[in-house]
DNA sequence: CTGAAAGCGCTAACAA
DNA sequence: TTGTTAGCGCTTTCAG
């Protein structure tokens, strides 16, 4: 392994210098610049993170806390945040609490303070109160993404907006048997996201004076298998069925049409279906939604962190990113 | 931020006491590891990993270079990679390539070979010759998953065999007229995977005296939207049409599955379809499929990394991981 | 503009 | 069983 010194050495000049030139600093001459550049490149030279991050105090990394990896939403957010980092020659370590709360301290403690990371990012889950004390008190700059986390500053979308614009938009149609398909629950992932669609939903319906049922209330899980299961309940009476879903992700929307289909509900004629995501597979199933984009916020949540980094001082950011309703074929009048 | 000095210092002990208590290495008094333990803990005391890993080499970190993250194949090879690190007290670094192949170098020298990493795993991906070189050339353990990389050993399954069992599944059904939905392309993510599929279609088609038409070969690069656009063309004649589709992928087969409905064709009763994976969709679709575990295969590679790491000495390994037909009810007899 | 030298916080012989 | 002593490979004052 080809080191500093080896570079300087072969030059006759210091290792500052090299340093110094290597990284772009001002004074240095240009014609030492281009000698060392070409030096090391001729060497194979590739600086040490672990030396240069424990002489300087900067790892060049940021580190992300996943509930788990694999779920549309989470991935897509990494995704966002690793092309920011990749611009900015950060690297991306990934600390995931791998679904079920096995270990979940060890992780705390072991490596996200173990100074192997300038920054973190949290995705929206549900922290224990010494989980988040801990994230508080860190002494580098942090973020939650998605969901909110008390006391903890995060971007994300309005959530209780966008249920709200889901559900209006079934209400617009003139649906008012609406049935709620929510998430949460036995993962653990998130606590607040699920309540506040929920919360949102039941608000909404009450705004226009419409009475929610508790029959209504399916638990999809955010997930497809569960969703189409529950679907498969929720609409199997045709004498006494909701004529419009609002699904709280399109995962569990994509369940309900599923279900629909199974059952030989016409979509849209006999059935709304609504989901929140716009997720990948949302256009080709002509799935209306409320969409979100999840690389865009973690690639805004990686660029302020970045930023705060850069400058040294926390930055002042408007909190929500934006949602939209994308209206495709799922949904429509009801039918009189 | 406390250091092992401190540590030291409160106990009046080395601080190579300290680390060899900490580490859990041999000859060190219960009792004096216990109080060390104890005011390790009270103290706040954590580890910096720059500086463990400068004095040791070793990062106590695994890399993993990936094309895309949010992928179903790719997130959930890092789900099973990240479960056994998380055991062994390895931390996870993801490098991407984000899609396109921008930066694609600068990831490679800038934080590959940056003494980052203790070990290297790679997803199937096509490479550029240098950066072949530069994996075969690392100083540490390295190794492919999923599609085979030349001159770099790797761990998957046996993609030929997978697609001859799914063809000849459909054959055992009585069907000739069998068509491919083909991945590969768009994103340079893999050239070797869907080529292998195809060939072996070909291969199996051949085998059993079957002709394959070319326009029967639809492409829909391993993505639902592109399959569904694909085989809407595919499809759309009911006098000349496959009786079967045969899909390097679930979610291509997904978008096959769409596109029948949406042509009114009946499955399996006019048509089979058959995919590749076992997606989390595949089970509530009721997809037939070959199944393979991508968190198994992403575990397994991920252990044998870490088992040469321990032992310092490569490991023996056989090299394909398992597959299986899962039958469920998108494949049926060939109606005469 | 460049060099010398003192660490950064830990580990790993080698002694004791 | 424990302590002493060198570094690991960089960055960063402070001089020159």
């Amino acid at each position: 392994m080809t080191s500093i010194d080896d570079v300087a050495a072969s030059l006759g000049v210091s290792t500052a210098t090299v340093s110094r030139a290597l990284r772009g600093l001002p004074g240095v001459a240009e014609e030492t610049r281009a000698r060392v550049t070409a030096t090391a490149k001729e060497l194979g030279y590739v600086p040490s993170s672990a030396a240069s991050g424990l002489a300087s105090g900067r790892t060049m990394a940021l580190g992300v806390l996943v509930p788990v990896i694999d779920r549309w939403y989470f991935s897509a957010v990494l995704e966002g945040v690793d092309r920011q980092l990749r611009a900015a020659g950060y690297d991306l370590i990934v600390f995931s609490l791998g679904g079920a709360g096995v270990n979940r301290d060890r992780v705390f403690h072991r490596s996200i303070l173990r100074k192997r990371i300038d920054a973190l990012l949290v995705m929206c889950m549900h922290l224990t109160e010494e989980e988040r004390k801990a994230v508080q008190q860190l002494e580098y700059p942090s973020i939650v993404v998605g969901g909110a986390v008390e006391g903890v500053r995060h971007v994300g979308i309005d959530d209780a907006a966008a249920a709200r614009d889901a559900v209006e938009h079934l209400i617009g149609l003139g649906h008012t048997r609406i049935a709620h398909m929510r998430g949460g629950g036995s993962f653990d992932i998130d606590f607040e996201v699920p309540r506040i669609r929920e919360q949102a939903f039941q608000d909404t319906m009450a705004a226009h004076g419409l009475g929610v049922r508790e029959d209504w209330s399916a638990f999809g899980d955010f997930r497809f298998a569960t969703s189409r299961a529950s679907a498969l309940t929720l609409l199997e009476d045709p004498e006494d069925r909701p004529t419009a879903v609002f699904c709280s992700s399109d995962e569990m929307a994509f369940g309900v049409l599923k279900a629909a289909a199974e059952l030989g509900i016409d979509v849209p004629g006999e059935l709304s279906v609504i989901g929140i995501d716009d997720h990948e597979f949302a256009e080709p199933m002509g799935l209306t939604t409320i969409r979100q984009d999840p690389e865009d916020q973690g690639a805004f949540a990686a660029d302020l962190l970045l930023g705060e980094l850069l400058r040294n001082q926390p930055a002042d950011y408007p909190p929500s990113r934006p949602h939209t309703l994308v209206e495709r074929w799922t949904t429509g009048p009801v039918r009189p």
